[in-house]
RNA sequence: GCGGAUGUGGCGGAACUGGCAGACGCGCUGGACUUAGAAUCCAGUGGGCAACCGUGCAGGUUCGAUUCCUGUCAUCCGCACCA
């Protein structure tokens, strides 16, 4: 093969250009089209041909809405604060940016060598201080407005490290590092309140374009549910505990109260003799993992020795302490009815409590002395009716999604903009001092309370109070690696503006048309970036309120791992990654782009075979071929070639509309094969082969631009409109329709498309005459354009 | 347990609102061209000698089902004691 047409110095040659002459001008006059990759997190891996996917479907949308006549935004830049490099900062005694500045460039290089159209004027990277300034900035404005407050969480925390974890790095409950076990220890935090969004977080996702799966996912994570605040009396105490729950129909049914371990009343109720087993279970609760909690099979708990009264009957129940209860969710305490509920079934039969029904198996109220009779939803009225008139219970609605915990206890972050006075208390930056930079220091060394670095460089933490100028100290804790990608999708619009986050005109190509990203970030970042623009909305600074219109997940590529014969996600990591390198170099970038389209639907999972980027690169010498063969002998367009090339246009166009891509290549290659034959007995006229060409520019750009060149054209090729077709000249005069017999094929008939109903039955009856002789017709059905089926004994 | 997706040749996959199952490609077989190979081109390629049988499995609706309905199995992904 080593002989055969090699694309790389063509290729080479249109990078170039592309690079000089801008195909994509800034012209405010069209219709604008905001095309945008998740941007990625430049590791020291590279990519490998895995990445390609989103990046190249991504391509083909902008380049095909670049010749469908749109102004088109598609940028690229780099997430780049996060655990990652700073973990290879402290390793190898660096500062971050030096290992991140070989990556990136690294990245670049591949990212070029797609050949995608990235404005690469309007690259960004979130530690870039001009772009952190309003990633501060946009904190400022949400603690102007309460959104942001300071809250004691527990952490993860490795006592032998003396270091706070986050959940990945402490998954099973043992440090990432150093295989020890890990505990919780409670920190200052602070937290953004993104459940005072819950509603409209949820509210909006009817309008987006986006996956159900993705809508489900995010509905799921909010988690509303409907119910109802009950207070139970303590019996001898002033105490109450206030209970959630969704079925304030069964309260009859209540046979006991749980509490969580972390409630504030557990201590306050529990009796002299209860208190041992329940201090001692509380202390085993509150420092076992989360992991573990969950993987507990059976119920554990402790009695309290307390006694609640239920408010619908008056009956006494024995209040329990259990770590199946959730603190942070309702209330943190439930009125349990095992009849009903078969996690406070499994506990009841384990400590011997009550059980009683107070549903029917027709869904009716029983043992539940007025209310009997009525059904669940009558009783739901009812019984909230009563409670709200005696005060003790409200209707409510709860969510599962908690507020975010937004600092961390690292250096590569955005520095938290507030200033600790112990006069005025917590202080804001002021806009004018924004950014507060990071200290860039050569080296430094976690601490060993589980603050920041940047708690232990003093010059850098004191300061004076911007209010009244005493002595202060800065916030250490940064930002999550989630802060910069939450609205990073608004500054490529404007990425050089100082004066303000984004300015008016580049506010009108906003929102982001197409989202194109991997599935990973269905809840986190696409609810934050969600939660940010509300916020960015609410004061002003956009005039629209949800970010990304349209959202596509591209599936993962799979390989069978090399050593194990696994099929598993391409990972370098895990040794079955294929490196775009090696390929390019082989094919060249067209055939990897087509490949990586042609593999499957763009929106499933695929495996990446080593031979079928063959197929697609021996389609474009084909189509090279074709063009180069008969370009000295072109003939004048006649309707043959008018069919082909009409029904291309229509076929071709119609999958792309669909983002059948990998049918669209496919097509490519069944109409190269048709226009090869065609040329073999009539030669091939230039309109066809131009239409071919430039519908092919949004899949493998480099060719196509070549070969329009050759086609004696000059200018780039994505200054052509995409091209249309006329419906009337893409059909056949005549058809094959198909004769059954029961539905079964018997035969088959050329026609005429128009041709009458008659005509074509008393036509199938001669194609299958011999097939008919000695039985009856009992039904004659004839569909147009199809078939004539004979239904017979 | 709950939610979602996917099951079609040796393999990846195609089939728009029910209408010729297997487009397109990989692989494989045979042939041409070559001293030979590579590349290219041509022919063939679901199973079965056939009648026929074939879209995970079992039913149903229909003249006709990969497509619609009911049930069921398998694989993958997400969530998971949320009261």
């Amino acid at each position: 093969m080593s002989q055969h047409y090699n694309f790389k110095d063509i290729e080479q040659k249109w990078r170039k250009y592309w690079g000089e002459v801008d195909i994509n001008p800034k012209d405010d006059a069209k219709p604008k089209m905001y095309c945008l990759d998740m941007f990625p997190y430049p590791s020291g891996q590279g990519l490998h041909v895995g990445h390609w996917r989103g990046y190249v479907l991504s391509d083909v949308i902008s380049r095909q809405k670049l010749m469908q006549g749109h102004r088109v935004i598609h940028p690229m830049g780099w997430d780049a604060f996060g655990l990652p490099a700073e973990n290879y900062a402290i390793e190898n005694g660096v500062h971050p940016t030096d290992g991140l500045k070989t990556s990136i460039a690294n990245f670049k290089r591949q990212l070029k060598d797609i050949g995608a159209m990235y404005d690469w004027d309007l690259e960004l990277n979130t530690t870039d201080p001009a772009f952190y300034k309003w990633t501060q900035w946009i904190f400022v404005k949400m603690f102007e407005r309460g959104l942001a407050y300071e809250k004691e969480m527990p952490l993860n925390w490795c006592p032998s490290c003396k270091v706070v974890l986050a959940n990945e790095e402490a998954e099973g409950g043992v440090c990432e590092r150093c295989k020890q076990p890990t505990t919780k220890k409670n920190l200052r935090q602070w937290m953004l309140k993104i459940t005072e969004y819950a509603e409209r977080l949820l509210v909006d996702l009817d309008d987006l374009a986006w996956p159900e799966k993705v809508k489900k996912m995010q509905a799921e994570w909010i988690g509303k549910s409907h119910g109802a605040k009950i207070d139970f009396a303590i019996d001898g105490r002033d105490e109450k505990i206030t209970v959630f729950t969704t079925r304030p129909d069964t309260i009859c049914g209540a046979t006991f109260i749980v509490l969580a371990p972390e409630h504030e009343l557990v201590q306050a109720l529990t009796t002299d003799e209860n208190r041992e087993a329940v201090e001692r279970y509380v202390k085993e609760a509150t420092t076992i993992s989360n992991i573990d909690r969950m993987a507990a099979k059976e119920k554990t708990g402790v009695f309290t020795g307390a006694f609640a009264v239920n408010p619908a009957d008056g009956c006494h129940l024995q209040v329990w302490v259990a770590d199946y209860v959730l603190a942070d969710y309702g209330t943190g305490a439930i009125m349990c009815v095992p009849a009903h509920d078969e996690r406070d079934l499994e506990f009841a039969e384990k400590f011997g409590l009550p059980v009683v029904e107070v549903i029917s198996s027709e869904g009716i109220l029983i043992n539940s002395d007025q209310y009997n009779g009525l059904t669940c939803d009558e009783a739901k009225e009812a019984i909230g009716a009563d409670l709200e008139k005696a005060g003790v219970g409200e209707k409510t609605t709860n969510y599962r999604l908690r507020d975010w915990v937004f600092s961390r206890q690292r250096y590569w972050g955005e520095p938290i903009p507030l200033i600790h006075c112990h006069k005025c208390g917590v202080v804001a930056v002021p806009e004018g001092d924004l950014p507060v930079e990071l200290p860039h220091v050569a080296s430094y060394k976690p601490t060993d309370t589980g603050e920041s670095p940047l708690a232990a460089i003093e010059e850098w933490v004191n300061v004076p109070c911007p209010k009244c100028g005493d002595g202060a100290k800065r916030e250490t804790n940064t930002m999550p690696q989630w802060a910069g990608s939450s609205w990073y999708f608004l500054r490529y619009c404007d990425v050089d503006n100082t004066q303000g986050l984004i300015g008016e005109a580049a506010k009108k190509l906003l929102p982001v048309d197409y989202y194109v990203g991997g599935v990973e970030h269905a809840v986190l970042h696409l609810l934050y970036a969600r939660f940010y623009t509300k916020f960015l909305y609410d004061i002003g600074v956009v005039d629209f309120s949800e970010p990304f219109v349209r959202l596509f997940n591209q599936g993962m590529i799979n390989r069978a791992n090399p050593a194990t014969g696994v099929v598993e996600k391409m990972a370098k990591s895990k040794g079955n990654g294929v490196s775009p390198d090696e390929i390019l170099e082989k094919y060249g970038s067209d055939a990897l782009r087509m490949y990586m389209l042609f593999i499957g639907p763009p929106e499933l999972d695929a495996e990446w075979n080593d031979n079928g980027i063959e197929g697609v690169y021996r389609f474009l010498t084909k189509l090279w071929r074709l063009v180069h063969d008969n370009l000295p002998k072109l003939v004048a367009t006649t309707d043959d070639h008018e069919k082909l090339k009409h029904k291309m246009i229509r076929d071709i166009s119609s999958r792309m509309d669909n983002l059948a891509l990998n049918t669209a290549v496919s097509g490519f290659m069944e109409y190269t094969n048709k226009a090869t034959q065609l040329a073999k007995d009539k030669g091939v006229d230039k309109a066809t082969l131009e239409a071919m060409v430039t519908m092919l520019a949004p899949f493998a750009p480099h060719i196509a631009e070549e070969l329009w060149l050759t086609l004696g054209n000059s200018e780039t090729i994505f200054k052509q409109p995409w091209p249309t077709f006329d419906p009337s000249k893409a059909v056949d005069d005549t058809i094959t329709m198909v004769v059954q017999i029961n539905g079964k094929l018997r035969g088959d008939m050329q026609v005429a498309v128009d041709i009458a109903k008659d005509n074509a039955i008393a036509l199938a009856k001669e194609v299958v005459a011999d097939k008919l002789v000695g039985v009856e017709i009992v039904k004659e059905v004839f569909v147009p354009k199809k078939l004539v089926n004979f239904v017979v004994k």
